[in-house]
DNA sequence: ATTACGATCATCT
DNA sequence: GATGATCGTAATC
């Protein structure tokens, strides 16, 4: 049983998890970004939970990386990078998409990581009474509301739902009107990034995805193997 | 299987 | 007025 490899949608228990301090988002983006991988993204709204594991990131830096929003300074748009660390930084691109972000680096000093992939989980919130209880309806209505932002058949495979920037932030209701600017380290926090004991296998890492400047550096991270990852899946080698 | 393009808008030149 | 940290569909090989 390896859990980085879990072909399908999982079950997770709420205990054991435990919300990300300030201080895990105080450090350089590349830092920052290989340790969010396998960490859990929580959405939590008045009737439900909504959970993903972080599977792909890209990290974005300050002064010294042309691609990254906080290149040419501060604007209205990209202030929660400048600001304290572990904020969501939500923007929109494309006419269509929103892309979330987590700030990274003390106050003053700018750089996040970019959500590129998750793989959807269900949360399970007390101890179940038996295995029908976490197999049955109670245990698939998160990735029904998702799969609902998505406007996906529940016929359409489960890596639709999430793999890709503005696939994550529509799966989860997220748009910078509403979340851009949120603390990710407060309890009471809609949005929030939490460890459980799950361990990441090996990080494959690759240049950034769809950028013209600086697209040589290797900031794009992922777990290897993991079928959630965005793009076109990586085919086993037989010979 | 791979490539091309249209949708659609906030931000910056 | 052009561009982009994208996605889904259509066209082409």
């Amino acid at each position: 049983m390896t859990p980085h490899r879990s072909g399908g949608t999982g079950i997770l228990q709420a205990k054991g998890m435990s919300l990300l301090p300030r201080r895990f988002y105080c450090a350089a983006p590349d830092l920052v970004a290989r340790r969010l991988l396998g960490k859990i993204l929580l959405s939590r709204t008045g009737t439900s939970v909504l959970a993903g594991r972080i599977v792909e990131v890209e990290a974005y830096l300050g002064a010294d990386d042309p691609a990254a929003h906080a290149f040419s300074g501060a604007t209205p748009r990209n202030a929660v990078l400048f600001g304290h660390p572990g904020h969501a930084y939500v923007y929109f691109i494309y006419g269509m998409h929103s892309c979330l972000n987590v700030s990274c680096e003390p106050e003053g000093r700018a750089g996040c990581v970019l959500l590129r992939a998750l793989e959807p989980l269900e949360i399970y919130g007390g101890e179940p009474s038996s295995v029908e209880d976490l197999s049955a309806e109670r245990a698939t209505v998160g990735e029904k509301i998702m799969r609902r932002n998505r406007g996906l058949a529940s016929s359409a495979p489960a890596r639709m739902i999430a793999s890709g920037p503005g696939r994550l932030c529509q799966a989860f209701g997220i748009a910078r009107a509403s979340h851009n600017g949120i603390d990710l380290t407060l309890p009471d926090s809609q949005l929030q990034i939490v460890k459980d004991g799950f361990r990441d296998g090996e990080i494959v890492t690759t240049p950034r995805i769809g950028i013209r400047k600086a697209a040589d550096r290797a900031l794009r991270f992922y777990l290897a193997g993991n079928a959630f990852v965005s793009g076109k899946q990586e085919l086993p080698r037989t010979s």
